[in-house]
RNA sequence: GGAGGGAUUCCCGAGUUGGCCAAAGGGGGCAGACUGUAAAUCUGCUGGCGAUGCCUUCGGAGGUUCGAAUCCUCCUCCCUCCA
C-alpha cells in the first residue's frame, strides 16, 4: 500500500477534494515522507455533538481513509472540549452548548460509526480535553493573544453575522484558535475537514508556525448536499441518509437524490475509479447510460460499503421489486391485530402511520391509504382485519397484519 | 447604567381601532396525478378530539371585558443604539 508513488499518492488523494493549500507543502510533505519512509501525520478533528452519524460526516473520514490506505498515520481527534463550545463555521447562529457529560455520552456511538470506515487498529484517537483540560487562565490568555478581532471578522460567516446585526458569543471566536491547537499538540502534517473548515485549519498553520512547527498542509473536501439536492446534508434538515440506515432504507433514499447529485455521491462517497466516472458522465450527456440504472449502481456501491455487497445486492433486488415492477416488498413489518372490527384510522395509528387521528384522516382523505390495494374512500370505515391483508400508505410504507 | 424595538402555529412572516382568528401569505412536509421512488409541473391537506360541536395554541403570570394574539400590570428572554 505505501509502494504507489508519488503521482498515484496525489491522485488519490486529490479526488473528490475540494482544495488543498498550498499544494506545492503537500508535494513536499510526500516527498520527504517517502524518501524518509515516514508515514504523515494526517489529523481530523471531529466533535461529537450528535449521535446519530450520516453520510456527510463520513466524507473527511473518507478521505482519512485514504491517507490511511496509503500507509499514512491517521490522527482522529475526538473534540470533547471544542464540542462544548460548538464550532460556529457556517453557522449564523450559535451552537448549543453541550456539557462535558453529554459530549462524552456521544463519544462511544461516534466511534462506532467512524470505525465502519476507518481502519481502528492504526488510527491514533486522541481527545482534545487531555490538553484542553490543564490549561491555565495564563495559557488561555497567550492563545488568544494569537489571534485579532480583524481576522476573524474576514470569515465570511461572522462577517455575515456581524454586518446582520445578529449575536456573535465571545467563545465563539475562541473555536478556531482550539481547533488550532490541536493541530500543534498532535503536530499535524495535514488537517482533513470540510470546506467550512478552511478558516480553522489556517489558523492552526499559524498556531504551528509561531510554535516553532512546520506549518500543516490543509486537504477540505466538500460539503456533501442531502437527499434534497439543496442545503447541505444534516439531520436537522431531515435530508440526510443515516450510517445506522438499514440496507433497504439506504438504497431507497439515495434513489430518491436528484440526478444532478449523482456525480457528487459517486466522488464523494464511492471508490468507483475516476475513469469510470469520466465514463458515466459522458454516457449519461449522451443519453446512452439511463439516469436511473447509474444511480442504481451509485446505491449499490454505498449500500455495500456500509452493509458489504451482499446487503446492496437484497437491498437493489427488494427496491426493483417494489418499486419497478409494484410489488410488494418481502419483508413488511408486522401488525399483530383481534379478529374484531377496528376503524381505520384508529389502524392507521397502531401501525405508526399517523401520529394522530386528524393526520389518519387526511391521508384517507389525500388517497394515499390502501388495504391490499385498494385505496380506502371513507374515513369511517370499519375494518374487519383479515390474516396476512397489507396497509399500504404512501409508496413506500407498508405493513402487513397477522391475526393474533 | 440610559433610550428604543421585539417574542405568533414546524420555519419565515401577516395580524395589535378587542369579536368575522385555529389565525393571511410563503417555505418546508405529507398525499394524489405525471414519472425513472429524480427534477420540473399541477391538485389537495398541513393544532387535538370517533367531531355539524368541543378542547388547547399567538413568550410567562395575573387583570379589564359578555368576549383578548389584539387593551392594562408585572415577569422572562432577545435585539439595536448611546455609554
Amino acid at each position: 500500500m505505501d509502494s504507489l508513488n508519488l503521482e498515484e499518492q496525489l491522485a488519490a488523494i486529490k479526488r473528490g477534494v475540494g482544495d488543498v493549500f498550498p499544494e506545492e507543502e503537500l508535494v513536499e510533505k510526500l516527498k520527504r515522507s517517502l524518501a524518509e519512509k515516514r508515514p504523515l501525520r494526517v489529523k481530523l478533528g471531529v466533535d461529537p455533538t450528535a449521535t446519530d452519524l450520516h453520510l456527510g460526516h463520513m466524507v473527511p473520514l473518507l478521505k482519512l481513509k485514504t491517507f490511511q490506505d496509503l500507509g499514512h498515520q491517521a490522527v482522529l481527534i475526538i473534540g470533547d472540549y471544542t464540542a462544548m463550545l460548538g464550532d460556529p463555521s457556517g453557522r449564523n447562529k450559535a451552537r448549543p452548548q453541550l456539557t462535558h457529560d453529554q459530549v462524552m455520552a456521544n463519544c462511544r456511538t461516534y466511534e462506532e460509526q467512524a470505525f465502519k470506515i476507518l481502519d481502528r487498529s492504526r488510527t491514533e484517537v486522541v481527545f482534545n480535553g487531555s490538553w484542553f483540560s490543564k490549561m491555565h487562565f495564563t495559557d488561555v490568555i497567550a492563545l488568544l493573544s494569537r489571534m485579532t478581532l480583524a481576522r476573524m471578522l474576514e470569515r465570511e460567516d461572522f462577517a455575515n453575522r456581524y454586518n446582520n446585526e445578529l449575536p456573535i458569543g465571545l467563545h465563539e471566536l475562541v473555536y478556531p484558535l482550539m481547533q488550532g491547537y490541536d493541530s500543534a499538540m498532535v503536530r499535524a502534517d495535514v488537517e482533513m475537514g470540510g470546506m467550512d473548515q478552511k478558516f480553522n485549519i489556517l489558523v492552526g498553520r499559524d498556531i504551528q508556525r509561531e510554535l516553532g512547527q512546520e506549518p500543516q498542509v490543509g486537504v477540505c473536501v466538500p460539503i456533501l448536499l442531502g437527499t434534497d439536492g439543496v442545503e447541505k446534508m444534516s439531520k436537522s434538515l431531515g435530508n440526510y441518509i443515516a450510517i445506522q440506515d438499514g440496507p433497504s432504507e439506504m438504497y431507497g433514499k439515495t434513489m430518491s437524490i436528484p440526478d444532478e447529485l449523482m456525480d457528487m455521491y459517486f466522488e464523494l462517497l464511492t471508490e468507483v475509479p475516476g475513469r469510470e466516472l469520466e465514463e458515466i458522465r459522458t454516457g449519461l450527456a449522451k443519453g446512452t447510460h439511463h439516469p436511473r440504472n447509474v444511480k442504481r449502481r451509485l446505491a449499490r456501491e454505498i449500500v455495500a460499503r456500509f452493509h458489504g455487497p451482499e446487503a446492496a445486492k437484497e437491498a437493489e433486488e427488494e427496491f426493483d421489486l417494489v418499486f419497478i415492477k409494484g410489488e410488494l416488498p418481502e419483508d413488511m413489518p408486522k401488525l399483530s391485530l383481534g379478529s374484531e372490527s377496528i376503524w381505520i384510522v384508529e389502524l392507521l395509528r397502531l401501525a405508526g402511520f399517523a401520529s394522530s387521528n386528524g393526520e389518519g384522516r387526511r391521508l384517507i382523505q389525500g388517497g394515499g391509504v390502501r388495504i391490499d390495494g385498494q385505496q380506502v374512500a371513507d374515513v369511517d370505515l370499519e375494518w374487519i382485519p383479515e390474516d396476512g391483508a397489507v396497509i399500504q400508505v404512501g409508496k413506500r410504507r407498508f405493513i402487513k397484519v397477522a391475526l393474533k
